[in-house]
RNA sequence: GCCGAUGUAGCUCAAUCAGGCAGAGCAACGGAUUUGUAAUCCGUAGGCUUGGGGUUCGAUUCCCCACAUCGGCACCA
């Protein structure tokens, strides 16, 4: 007698061992036909499982996340069956399932191309129709080992070679394929119906850079063709709001190939916008008691040498240029000018806290195959800031930084959060004192906004420990932008010091905190969020005026000007074109509002506006228009 | 940096496979049209085919190098 708990309480009773398959067929034969595999007390298993005691029982569908990884595994070993097939001399390496899809990568003579992509696929078509059973055999670890090098698998070889020796070694087989693989997967090929390989691209044998680079092939996998088309119109719906293709469709910014790569030039409105961007900034910064710095963007590279760059920075940094005969670096950090200003006189303890802010344009050498539109760059902007203080001021210190963070992200509309915490790594500088303290003041200062976060023990740099913020973009992408880090290494290496009330020197405690991080990065993460419709506050143009006729000019100009009076950024368009030419073309560009002026506008001192929606409000005096939006303006309304 | 792909008019793309005067749409410019909520018509001009080298009678096309971009990998205090 088995007794089989299923997750509702409930239990089925059977008189023999039955396999997971067959108690999916006794609960309802709907179930058994989308079930894909089970969990026994929480492990995973085949639906070919044999259960021969009382368990419990979850069956796994491809509407979970669970459900959807394990076909997403069954998929990735479909395509190394299909390439096997058609490419007896590639090696299978890995193939895991990754969000959204899958992979598997090979060791081939040669590249792969885009028509091997194709018939792979018409490969796997073929293996889905043969409906081959895919049957999980145990194994032991010489056994596995003869196996796979007898069929000159040697990448398989090695990785049995790094499992605990105590594991039992499960192996699945499909046709003439056989995977070393811990499974579950689901129980025929005729399962996987919803795939599509995306790309091809080299990667490392184990991430390795030193190791061999092998083929990896790239695709997707879902329950059924619903759930793939609906992530291949995502796909495209990201590819829409690229914020690379809509900086060029909306004139905001480029990169030339003519002055490198990675180097970023603002237009007019994207330069516009990073305006409305810097202005609120410094706004809140005044509020929040910041004063403002400017400095250089190179000096002796000496200063580097003190500061430590030098030394653990130095892959990143461009090379120095020699001027006179001293040699001179371009900055990849702001904090050496703040503490050389700090250093420029005496400093009391009543002086802190000292917050000082800049925005300030840094070069860093990115590898050329890392650089990529706004988010990866050479030459960026930070709104940095150093915060110098002593230890019973670092809770309050950063309770400020967080109040400043979270209202500056929630203004720009983003009000999902992901806090991480870093603490002390094995390597470090300070004493345990001083990391304990520091430590446990991001903890409060976290907690007094009632956040949750996720510590990541150890992984603090040497130097302190520090709060990351990762916001999340209407898309669900996650962006890591904020941070707040405790230095404990830089006053040292400077030797800056502060008076105390006791008269004698002390080491102040230095915090280095950026709210949106790079500029550049920022500006491009919120161009996808927005898919590049800015909200009325941040639009380059907000609003354009439009004459139906040359006969409108003058109140269209007038309209124009008083919107400028208002503080608005506003355009006229008096091109002789047919109303619904300009309303397309400045649909297109994604102006906010549309402002129609004919006869009966001009008659009534009145617009007839045209909101982001497409909605025409019909005829509206101008001051209550410019009220409104002045309004929305004045709000940051997002 | 590594693997692969790509680079043609301001933009989006043809022509490249198989070497033989480089094309289209949009944008620009000129003209006509004076128009009411997502494209009015006609015309004109626009190119060192990313840069450098090579093969060839002849190169956008084939080869080599560089640069940039794209997809990944690695990198990313």
């Amino acid at each position: 007698m088995v007794k089989v708990t299923l997750p509702d309480g409930t239990s089925k009773h059977f008189d023999r061992p039955v396999t997971v398959s067959e108690v999916a067929q006794a609960i309802g034969p709907g179930l058994a036909k989308v079930a894909v595999a089970g969990k026994v007390d929480g492990r995973p298993v085949d639906l070919y499982h044999v259960i021969d005691q009382d368990v419990g029982l979850t069956l796994i569908t491809g509407q979970s996340e669970e459900g959807l990884e394990i076909i997403r595994h069954s998929t990735s070993h479909l395509m190394a069956q299909a390439v096997k097939e058609l490419f007896p001399g590639a090696q299978v390496t890995i193939g895991p399932a990754v969000e959204n899809g899958f992979y598997y990568d090979f060791d081939f003579e040669r590249p792969f191309t885009i028509d091997d992509l194709n018939s792979i696929e018409q490969r796997m078509m073929e293996i889905v129709e043969r409906d081959e059973p895919i049957a999980r055999r145990e194994m032991s670890r010489d056994e596995a080992l003869v196996l796979f090098k007898d069929m000159g698998e040697h990448y398989k070889g090695e990785i049995i070679n790094s499992i605990d020796a105590s594991q039992t070694l499960s192996l699945y087989a499909q046709g003439d394929f056989v995977d070393l693989c811990r499974g579950p997967h689901v129980p025929r090929t005729g399962y996987l119906k919803a795939f599509k390989l995306l790309s091809v691209a080299g990667a490392y044998w184990r991430g390795n850079a030193a190791n061999k680079q092998l083929q990896r092939i790239y695709g997707t996998a879902w329950a059924d063709m619903k759930g793939l088309k609906a992530y291949l119109h995502l796909l495209e719906e990201a590819e829409k709001r690229d914020h690379r293709r809509l900086g060029k469709e909306l004139d905001l910014f480029s990169l030339q190939e003519s002055a490198g790569g990675g180097l970023v030039f603002w237009h007019p409105h994207g330069a516009r916008v990073r305006q409305v961007i810097e202005h609120y900034w410094r706004e809140t910064h005044i509020q929040a008691g910041y004063e403002f710095l400017y400095t250089p963007h190179m000096a002796n590279l000496e200063l580097w040498r003190t500061s430590g760059h030098v030394d653990f920075y130095r892959d990143s940094m461009f090379s120095p240029m020699h001027v006179d005969e001293q040699e001179y670096q371009i900055r990849p950090m702001n904090c050496p000018f703040h503490i050389l200003i700090y250093q420029s006189r005496m400093h009391s303890h009543r002086d802190f806290p000292i917050r000082w802010a800049e925005l300030g344009t840094v070069y860093r050498y990115e590898m050329s195959g890392a650089l990529h539109g706004l988010f990866r760059v050479r030459g960026f902007t930070q709104d940095d800031a150093h915060i110098f203080c002593r230890e019973e001021q670092i809770e309050d210190e950063i309770t400020g930084i967080l109040d400043l963070t979270l209202a500056t992200l929630g203004t720009f509309g983003f009000k999902e959060y992901d806090i991480f915490l870093s603490t002390r790594p094995e390597k470090s500088v300070g004493s345990l004192a001083i990391w304990e303290k520091a430590t446990q003041a991001l903890i409060n200062a976290i907690k007094k906004h009632h956040l949750d976060f996720v510590e990541d023990k150890g992984g603090g740099a040497f130097y302190g420990p520090k709060i990351d913020v990762k916001i999340t973009d209407c898309l669900g992408r996650k962006w890591q932008c904020s941070t707040i880090q405790l230095d404990f290494n830089l006053p040292e290496r400077f030797d800056i010091t502060y008076i105390g009330e006791d008269g004698a020197k002390h080491r102040p405690i230095m915090i280095h905190r950026a709210l949106m991080g790079s500029l550049e990065r920022f500006f491009g993460i919120l161009l996808e969020h927005y898919a590049g419709r800015f909200p009325l506050w941040l639009a380059p143009v907000q609003a354009v005026v439009l004459t139906i006729t040359d006969a409108h000019h003058r109140w269209a100009t007038v309209v124009r000007d008083r919107l400028r009076a208002a503080g608005l950024r506003a355009e006229v368009d008096l091109r002789n074109e047919k109303i619904g030419y300009k309303i397309r073309e400045h649909t297109l560009k994604k102006i906010p509002w549309l402002l129609v002026v004919g006869d009966r506008e001009q008659e009534h001192q009145a617009v007839s506006p045209r909101d982001a929606g497409g909605k025409d409000l019909g005829l509206t005096p101008l001051d209550t228009l410019i009220e409104r939006l002045v309004l929305q303006v004045r709000e940051r309304r997002v």
